[in-house]
DNA sequence: CGGCGCTTTGACACGAGTCAAACCAAGTGG
DNA sequence: CCACTTGGTTTGACTCGTGTCAAAGCGCCG
């Protein structure tokens, strides 16, 4: 079962850098300081001066950034083995807010615990960049949904590119997988109303694509769905190491 | 004038780490090979592996995505002392094509001299991290513009976000920039069709707001149209440094 | 039993896309 | 020096995807 912290998040920068004894060991010690989070409360809030970040162990996160009219833009979901806030320590203040979707449970890392990381082992630092990087790239494309594919492609996109990021952790696969979000937060990611993500996901049920409901997803024509959103899961980048 | 490679480059990182004498020295080894390359002919080919990043001296250059039915999405412009294609040569292959706008003047960084320059000198490593996260603060604030913005909030926004750029690099202020740009490249940044760029860009120009003409970038009201775009600079992050 | 999130559906309005055509300035070649 | 081309801008008419408003349904928990 599994996803334990360190397994999850050591694992995933593995697959960049090879990394050492010592180097395994530092990172084990960032997280000593394991927390659990309700739903619904931020971890990280937008505009503050936060100090510290994350590695999520258990359970979803979003990060999202909210607009003085009160709507709300959700930048990405995060899962088992995600660094959260990384840009909150770098960066002077926070630009989005971090809210747990379900209960969590996660690593706190110091902004000082990281600096002192990276100065004594440089390829650990290699490979948060790297991890970085891959998270970027996420964004990249969910950018990219929002400016030229519709609501159905957009939609088509966000589920599948979840499961292929669920799969990495085994916690799903192209049968589907169990989703805790509401048609709200898909709503806040997708740039919809919440109405009309409700006429799509109606749509894509009806044409037996994917099925999203009581907080299960399931893949109705897996082939299908990726040729509707063009989904290419080369930007999430899993091959081996790069530098060993 | 100015915009010495070496100068914009190093400046950016110096206002997140105070550099030593030898990371200046490293820095500096990293653009020795200088090049130019002319408007509309891509740097980094989208889906291919690079080997090189580049420091761009002068001219604009955009990254940009495009897709299997032929349009195009600008994920971010990029003028002098930016730092292109991180994620192509992090990544196994590049997400992302780059093409200049104009003739553009840059430094080649290949791979492993990058790789050696951390591994040597980590502070570095984490200096150019900071710059990737705020380069990243550029692309989420760009996405909520998509998901959560009208046609001429955002093109406000990216009018302003591109004039507070320039302005740190001596290339504009409060008043005005010069811009290579065409209606075209705002379109696909923007996730609009040409012609409603114009429209957009008519009203706005009406309203005696901004003006886009002719290659420049006049600002008829600046706080008006801050206030329209709801801009807050706060997350182009240029306070002092934060690690000596 | 009552209430509160969340989902579902319908009717209507409007912002932005598409299509089509004209215009303009800057090159380019005969 | 004048046609001609080309890339970019401008405008109008029409269409359509998505937002908004409103209301009902549904399950779950206190």
């Amino acid at each position: 079962m599994a996803t334990n912290i360190s397994d999850a998040f050591a694992r995933k920068l593995g697959a960049f850098v090879a990394l050492s004894a010592t180097e395994l060991d530092v990172l084990s010690r960032l997280h000593r300081r394991r927390r659990t989070f309700v739903a619904g409360h931020d971890l990280v809030h937008q505009g503050q001066s936060e100090q510290a970040a994350y590695i999520l162990s258990s359970g979803w996160v979003c990060s999202y950034k909210s607009q003085p009219d009160g709507s709300r833009q959700i930048i990405d979901f995060q899962i088992p083995g995600d660094f959260l806030g990384l840009r909150s320590i770098l960066l002077h203040t926070s630009d989005h807010g971090i809210e747990p979707i379900v209960e969590i449970e996660a690593a706190e890392v110091l902004r000082q615990d990281l600096l002192d990381a990276f100065a004594r082992t440089p390829r650990l630092a290699t490979a948060v960049l790297w991890a970085a990087s891959r998270d970027e790239a996420m964004v990249v494309e969910h950018l990219v949904g929002l400016g030229r594919r519709n609501a159905s492609e957009r939609m088509a996109h966000m589920l599948l590119e979840l499961g292929a990021r669920l799969a990495l952790v085994g916690m799903g696969d192209k049968s589907g997988y169990d989703c805790p979000l509401t048609q709200y937060h898909l709503a806040d990611a997708l740039g919809l109303s919440a109405v009309h993500v409700n006429r799509v996901l109606r749509q894509l049920r009806e044409e037996r694509l994917v099925t999203f409901r009581g907080g299960h997803v399931t893949f109705d024509d897996y082939p299908r769905l990726v040729a509707l959103a063009d989904f290419d899961p080369a930007y999430l980048d899993q091959m081996g190491p790069m530098l060993r």
